[in-house]
DNA sequence: GAACGGTTTAATCGAGCGATTAAACCGTAT
DNA sequence: ATACGGTTTAATCGCTCGATTAAACCGTTC
């Protein structure tokens, strides 16, 4: 039962949508109140009725993708226990954002940011939680190693934030995804070595002394 | 001695060196043929004269910052026959093309041809080389090697390009360049480690038949 | 049924956009 | 001296942009 009084709600959410989905298929230039209320089959004036102007409803729309995707990923990830599961569980979620589009959101918004310093500030205050997010993860199943000491989880999470950031670029010089899968493949080849890694290379501990003039 | 006749190959040049400046510091979107002709000290109109339109003129100068680049990073990499070294040259790269904007120019280009199909093309046309750059410049050092087999260095390749778009993106979410450090810190210690493994790796020849059921 | 108020609409503003054009400019060749 | 032609300029066109506004809409409340 939608009474007028309360049909903002829905107005909102529809904008939302069209945002999300103008911004992936459009680029942030090609994303403007008209093009995003057309889409939501909506008047342009309600983007600043509702939401004040463009770019809070695009930060809307981002967030309402990160909060889905966050959960989603949390259930993925809390599983796995071993380096060789996370890879695993890491692959599953690049993919599923990947296809999903919300690496494009997220990365579009970033890369709009580059011009607009007051937009910056609201981007990194949402990329903060995906970085602890990996840190964490991270240091939940390597934490303690060996190998945590080589590669310590918040500087791991900052790579696979920028790869994250960057596999959205590199599939539009991908149109039929043979490269993108090239990398998934690769992932999945060195996934069951990562295990190795952790168990053996504390192992070796012999003086290293003499080991190479370069 | 500049004659009239010709002067136009030094507006070209200003034209070029503007547009590179503009999409660094402006992005895609704060990018047009008035802001880059007033950045060159030069008519707006002569954008559209000498290049034909402003798409043509950010090829041009893509193509002026890719030429130069690669050139460059030739050098750097030509000395390198170890993988330790290569890290180390390929952590040169990143960081001279980070800090000159190279990679900036870059991905803003591959971003803006997400809403434009015509663009695209001509972007995959300049990405290719880079890519064949890298897989060539790995299996010359680790070609033939079983790390070789583990990481295709075409597959490696991909992933070389994933990040180094990723890196333009991620350092626009770090101000203050902390993180960014921390990156190349990462690859730092990293690097060391992994002669480690084109050595010692081949050694391990275990009949790996009771490996793991998987 | 009349007033209220959250929502929606159409019209409009000034600005910047890509692109075009006619005219002016000015070395150079005749 | 004069005409040529590559280059530059200012003006202009039609368009889309973000944003604002007054009026209309309509369920709710009294």
């Amino acid at each position: 039962m939608t009474t007028r009084r309360d049909s903002g709600a829905e107005t909102r959410d529809r904008l939302i949508e069209a945002a999300a989905e103008t911004l992936k298929t459009q680029g942030y230039a090609g994303t403007s109140a008209r093009t995003i209320a057309k889409a939501a089959g909506v008047n342009s004036a309600l983007v600043f009725y509702h939401f004040g102007g463009v770019d809070p409803l695009l930060l809307a729309a981002l967030d309402r993708s990160s909060e889905e995707r966050m959960r989603a990923h949390r259930e993925t990830v809390a599983g796995a226990t071993t380096l060789e599961e996370l890879v695993e569980a890491a692959t599953r979620v690049y993919r599923a954002d990947m296809e999903g589009g919300h690496i494009t959101l997220f990365s579009e918004l970033v890369g709009a940011s580059i011009a607009r310093p007051e937009l910056r500030a609201e981007i990194v205050k949402r990329a903060d939680p995906w970085i602890d997010f990996v840190e964490q993860t991270l240091d939940r199943v390597i934490g303690g190693s060996p190998l945590a000491r080589l590669l310590p989880p918040r500087d791991v999470a900052y790579a696979a934030i920028t790869f994250y950031l960057g596999v959205n670029l590199f599939t539009h010089l991908d149109a039929d995804r043979t490269r993108t899968e090239a990398l998934f493949g690769l992932a999945a080849r060195v996934a069951p070595r990562a295990r190795l890694l952790t168990l053996r290379m504390p192992r070796r501990r012999r003086p290293a002394s003499t080991e190479s003039p370069e």
